[in-house]
DNA sequence: TCATTCCACACC
DNA sequence: GTGTGGAATGAT
């Protein structure tokens, strides 16, 4: 039994902070429990007990914890030291791990409410000031206010010092509470006010009914539910089944509560369908999977990680499917990650058929109250289950992991950029299914190369599956010279002859076709025809985006909305106007090319909410639509069954990207749109504009030669000493005053650089330069392979601290991103 | 001269 | 992250 408790704060704070336990709850306290501190003046926050203690601090006053808020932990064993590892890698503070890991409605926090004084009279010798007197007249409206409802209400700025005159006053109160967003879904159930089997009581309550038909229905519906007639165990009853079944409204039901008939009452429900589901065995895998499926059993045995590399509809899911079954079996769990945008009803159902109610599913448009019902799941059972879930699911209690699947594991969205922590969530899966004693599966038609490069040094195993789904042919990709077209005038908008014919001639075949966009560095854009002014975000050093739904400029990194302006405040002209073409620009042409013909289109705007997503989908997949507009996401775990052309509209702006990695995510993602052509017998068309025909990437392409791709690519990372060959991390600087970051980046850069040499690069304008005011600079670091990476962390905190020094380098903001995307 | 705003700092 | 107290800045 200890008296001192270690706690994790849910901030970005390089330590544990130590508290006192009371002492009737030192018994029952322990690691990963939630805790109620006080911390600061006022507020109060969901710690998390890391480590128990006796050994009293020294040096500051230790205070109490207010209360513990589970009998269980919350956490279980691997998981504290999970945090800590990526706290460590991905260099942030484990607050910010334990921030980003638990759902939020598992971690209570404070708010400060003020209450009127209803007995407070004004003094007449101290008159109150005008702003004390305005904050009391605002607060007079509900008497009980959080500060930033009143500072709202109020229109006041900065309104605590004024508090404060007020609180000494005794005019206001305030208090701290603690607000839980988690609540537990209840519905009312209904039952008898009597005992099963008290005939008597029964034999009264038809008495009571008799004059009352619907009355006597609803009773006699309540014993047929209920099942109260047969001696076995009552079954319960929600209001809304019994009113269903009796057909009679729930004013009938009310005056039998009133006679005391019934009564109701609440109960706890979950959020996700109960439903039983009738489950069936996987499909059987075809010879092809068959031997993919046992190369990946044996590389098991020797490899903690494999890679499928399978080309597109090669039929990984079932491999998947297979392979979760068996651990399932073994009575482990399963956690199976796809990219935010891979999570579709499509992979669901498939799922869904084969394993039930095992099935869990974790998404980020879950609500938090989905998110932690989830989450209380997995921590109160031990049964084998699979989690199928986006990035942050590998921070769920899991009990036993047996199996971590990592599908498309090249996405980059498996990489957290903003905020802290900066995770890849397939590296992390890694650690985790180690610490689990579990084995991890990679799979993709285009590995990353550098899990490809892993695999081919052995670090991983690598099982290859060329051969389609049923035969299906690869399909065939026609590159069409936009460079060309365009000297002959013969392009019709962004579109060649050779893709409208493609397209016409799918159309009229009753076929389908999609079309990609990508829209980075895309994105509609207003100019004036005039001058070629461009309106940018005043915060935010970046052009803004055209929306046309709202006829406004939006700026994509803070959000800022701007009124486009009438004239160009540059030249005075009237001549602002949209040029560029994003997905929107494309679905106009589309229009004018082939009126009648339904389009859809699928980007960021048209998803908001998964509903949306998901209707488009389906639209597309019963062929309500003809032609399917998209950015990447359409790239992503889609199967439609009548797609015989993809369109892909400009290769070059993927391959031009001022990236290193620019060349393999345009392979990827041609690739990987390529596979949405040609399904079931049926061999598809890519029509592939570029103005770079002969370039290697292009061939690439054509031929799905990805190894091809990876060997050139290959070549050029160990040239220009990129990852594989070197890892990377990025160093960013922010602030305010750009000229004072300028200068102490310099230093700061050439401070790493007299410890790194050559392996430092920057400072750099990074392409935004400035987000939300803030002017930014990038430090890019390479490191060789071999060099111990905990020393470079522990060299790079030196050099911080030689920094500081400088008064002025604590104002900068300085935060580092480990292996960035 | 007093009041308001700003900023560095500690928080256990 | 956020409240704090002292220093800097601004209004009377």
């Amino acid at each position: 039994m200890s008296t001192l408790a270690d706690v994790v704060l849910p901030l970005p704070l390089y330590k544990y902070f130590t508290y006192r336990i009371p002492s009737d709850l030192q018994e029952a306290l322990q690691i990963g429990s939630r805790v109620v501190v006080p911390f600061g003046r006022k507020k109060y926050y969901t710690a998390i007990v890391v480590r128990l203690h006796d050994v009293m601090p020294q040096g500051y006053e230790v205070k109490e914890l207010i209360s513990v808020l589970d009998e269980r932990p919350v956490l279980r064993r691997p998981q504290l030291q999970f945090w800590e590892w990526i706290a460590d890698y991905y260099l942030c503070s484990v607050g910010d791990v334990y921030k980003a890991a638990l759902p939020s409605g598992l971690k209570l926090e404070s708010e400060t409410t003020v209450t009127l004084n209803t007995d407070f009279e004004e003094p007449d010798d101290n008159r109150l000031k005008e702003r004390e007197w305005m904050l009391l007249a605002a607060l007079g409206k509900k008497s009980r206010m959080t500060v930033q409802d009143l500072e709202k209400e109020s229109g006041m700025r900065n309104i605590l010092p004024t508090l404060r005159v007020l609180l000494e006053r005794e005019a206001v109160f305030v208090s701290e509470q603690l607000k839980t967003n988690y609540r537990p879904k209840t519905e009312t159930y209904i039952r008898l006010t009597f005992q099963q089997g008290d005939d008597a009581a029964l034999r009264h309550a038809f008495e009571c009914v008799k004059q009352a038909k619907k009355q006597e229905t609803m009773l006699l519906s309540f014993l047929d539910l209920s099942l109260f007639m047969q001696k076995g165990k009552l079954r319960e009853v929600s209001r809304k089944s019994l009113l269903d079944r009796s057909g009679v409204s729930s004013a009938v039901l009310g005056a039998m509560v009133e006679k005391g008939l019934f009564e109701p009452y609440k109960k706890e429900i979950s959020r996700f369908e109960t439903e039983v589901y009738t489950v069936q065995e996987a499909a059987p895998l075809s010879d092809a999977q068959q031997v993919a499926y046992r190369q990946i059993s044996d590389s098991f045995k020797e490899h903690s990680v494999t890679l499928l590399h399978g080309v597109t509809s090669s039929g990984k899911t079932e491999i998947y499917a297979h392979l979760i079954d068996r651990v399932l079996h073994e009575g482990r769990q399963v956690l199976y990650l796809v990219p935010e945008i891979a999570l579709t009803t499509q992979l669901t159902n498939r799922l869904r058929k084969i394993f039930g109610d095992k099935l869990m599913i974790y998404h980020s448009k879950f609500s938090d109250n989905e998110r932690v019902e989830i989450w209380n799941t997995l921590l109160d059972d031990h049964s084998p289950r699979i989690v199928l879930g986006v990035r942050s699911s590998i921070f769920l209690p899991f009990g036993d992991l047996g199996l971590v699947i990592v599908d498309e594991e090249h996405e980059t969205s498996y990489k957290q950029y903003d905020p802290a922590p900066r995770y890849h969530a397939r590296n992390a899966a890694i650690v985790l299914a180690s610490m689990h004693g579990a084995k991890t599966l990679l799979g993709t038609a285009t590995p990353a190369i550098e899990t490809y490069f892993n695999a081919r040094q052995g670090k991983y195993g690598l099982v290859e599956l060329k051969s389609r789904f049923n035969d299906v042919e690869l399909p065939e990709i026609i590159p069409v010279d936009v460079r060309e077209m365009r000297k002959k005038n013969r392009m019709r908008g962004n579109f060649t002859p050779e893709l409208l014919n493609r397209m016409q001639i799918a159309l009229d075949g009753d076929e389908q076709v999609i079309l990609f966009q990508n829209r980075r560095g895309f994105a509609p854009m207003v100019e004036c025809k005039q001058c070629a002014w461009v309106p940018k975000c005043e915060h935010c050093d970046v052009s803004l985006t055209y929306h046309k739904r709202f006829n406004q400029l939006t700026c994509h990194y803070c959000g800022f909305t701007y009124e486009i302006p009438k004239v160009c405040p540059a030249c005075g002209q009237p001549t602002i106007g949209v040029m560029g073409f994003g997905t929107e620009r494309i679905e106009e042409d589309i229009a004018q090319h082939f009126p009648n013909i339904p389009v859809s289109r699928m980007d960021l705007d048209t998803t908001r909410s998964r509903s949306a997503y998901e209707q488009i989908i389906e639209d597309f997949s019963k062929k309500k639509n003809k032609i399917l507009i998209g950015t990447q996401m359409i790239t992503k775990g889609l199967d439609f069954d009548h797609v015989s052309v993809v369109g892909i509209l400009s290769a070059d702006l993927m391959m031009n990207y001022p990236d290193f990695r620019a060349h393999e995510r345009a392979f990827q993602m041609m690739e990987q749109v390529s596979g949405r052509a040609g399904r079931k017998n049926r061999k598809g068309v890519v029509v592939l504009q570029t103005s770079q025909p002969e370039s290697p990437l292009i061939r690439q392409v054509i031929a799905h030669d990805y190894e091809g791709m990876y060997n050139m690519q290959l070549s050029e990372r160990k040239a220009f000493s990129y990852p594989p060959y070197t890892r990377l991390i990025y160093i960013y600087l922010k602030h305010r005053d750009e000229t004072l970051l300028q200068e102490l980046s310099v230093r700061y850069t050439s401070l790493l650089r007299e410890v790194f040499g050559a392996r430092v690069l920057g400072p750099d304008n990074p392409p935004v330069a400035r987000i939300q005011s803030l002017y930014i600079r990038k430090v890019v670091l390479k490191m060789e392979l071999s060099a111990s990476m905990p020393k470079v962390k522990e060299i790079l905190k030196q050099v911080y601290e030689n920094m500081l020094v400088d008064d002025r380098f604590k104002t900068l903001l300085l935060y580092y991103d480990v292996d960035p995307m």
